[in-house]
DNA sequence: CGACTACTTTGATGTTCGTCAAAATAGTTG
DNA sequence: CAACTATTTTGACGAACATCAAAGTAGTCG
């Protein structure tokens, strides 16, 4: 991973409400966008763009299920952005 | 670490010009202010901004040397931000 | 003390961006 | 097809903030 990408995901996770987003996801199996409106108390709207924003990184993955959509973290992904930050100490 | 501290070192963090900074120092043994305003095409008073918000978060600490002011990182601190980023997966 | 240097603070400016309401889209179901 | 539901897109607005120039501060040195 490059800096410049590792500081595109450090800004998406620099949001508050879009860490906290973040968060549900990568604790759980996967959720409903309607699950993540439900918890955050944020417009429909908002809420789609800050998964846009988390998807565009890769960060997280989506897949329609009839109404709804279904989101899922990567956590291949987010362990690189790790690995690189580990990477800064004692280069 | 809490999930607040942990969003402002990510923002902190977001911020190109600020994460390079930090790459900077924490790579080195310790650096004087000027030095980053020579490898960054910035003004002094942006770069004070920016050391300020690290020293802030304390990811860096600062002393005092005759007239120039030497930095250097804060591991510890960096390490626990790491930390709370490694539990996020699978909790 | 007075000139100089390194850095910080202040004030202003332009941009980015989080947010919402509302319109638009896609998919379901009777 | 028509009504409905879940999500996305659009447009607008306000707040946050990166940046700079310039003024201010602290410390050094003749």
């Amino acid at each position: 991973m490059k800096e410049k990408e590792a500081t595109l995901i450090a800004k998406a996770l620099g949001e508050p409400s879009r860490f906290s987003i973040y968060s549900q996801i990568a604790e759980g199996d996967g959720i409903y966008c309607g699950e993540v409106c439900n918890k955050h108390a944020l417009s429909p709207g908002t809420v789609s763009h800050h998964l846009k924003v988390l998807t565009d990184l890769g960060l997280i993955t989506s897949r329609k299920e009839g109404l709804n959509v279904y989101y899922r973290s990567v956590p291949e992904k987010f362990s690189a952005y790790l690995a690189y930050l580990q990477s800064l100490n004692r280069k």
